[in-house]
DNA sequence: AATAGCATTTGAGTTGACTCCAATGTCAAG
DNA sequence: CTTGACATTGGAGTCAACTCAAATGCTATT
């Protein structure tokens, strides 16, 4: 981490340590423990809004379960977010594929292939994508 | 797509159809298929510099193998980030599992198994993340 | 005391891909 | 000929997480 990124952190309020006399910023183990989980939790890219408002870490004394509960139901939405990602650069590392076979082999197999391919991923982007109807399409609606 | 978006990439000159004599857009089958394109290729995470840059589309009209090669070569790099990509996640997704878990269920062995895993995650972030050495420690040369 | 090399602050700039705004132009219907 | 619903433009705003710059303060060394 930079000191940039140290000084950002304690403007927005994520980790603010202590300062000495002269003004200078000292980091507490505790400091440096909060910003070691911060690292692991933008590993796993959560927001900085996410880190600050989800967390209180071992400020916590008492472990209250109906919050762990709470906070085990976050990270599991995480994950179903994060499983979907993945589902999605799959398909990506399988289109790139197919388009790389078909560019170095040309001919109708592969061609076809690929285009039945792209045709599924419209349905996905068109999925993404709602309000096109709305944007695209004549409704007489109002 | 947006008619923002769309005069967004008129501006940029990503896809420039013609216009009638009131100035208004007129996108032809081509530009569509331009269009169709481009959306495919922003699913699959390229940026709109890239896409600008990277393709003729059917713009050639006689295909020249070297320069296929070339653009198979180029996906084949995107294909290689994107599968580190789906590793990183893959990670994240273990990770967010075990943490869960170790909420759901507050025991040694989980808790032991959760700490190795993110001691094993550090390294891949000190991994990506070089420079360290030079921000964070003294040395002695210069 | 002067200098170098850190620290501090506020505030502005960066990135990419939009997205929105205000002022104005065009067109079809009534 | 006015009204409404579109279109046009240039320019500004948005988002997140930094990143940088300028002005200033502190500390250790010469």
């Amino acid at each position: 981490m930079s000191k940039d990124t140290l000084r950002y952190y304690d403007r927005i309020g994520i980790v603010s340590p202590s300062r000495k006399d002269n003004r200078y910023r000292m980091y507490s183990k505790d400091d440096l423990i909060d910003l070691m989980n911060i690292q692991i939790m933008r590993y796993a890219d959560f927001s900085l809004d996410e880190i600050k408002g989800k967390f209180g870490f071992h400020k916590m004394e008492n472990i209250d379960s109906a919050y762990c509960e709470e906070v085990a139901a976050f990270l599991d939405a995480k994950n179903a977010e994060t499983r979907k990602k993945i589902n999605h650069l799959e398909k990506v590392s399988r289109l790139l594929n197919m388009a790389a076979e078909t560019l170095r082999d040309l001919n109708n197999e592969s061609d076809q292939r690929l285009a039945e391919f792209v045709r599924e991923l419209y349905k996905d982007i068109r999925v993404n994508e709602p309000g096109i109807s709305k944007e695209g399409c004549d409704q007489h609606q109002g």
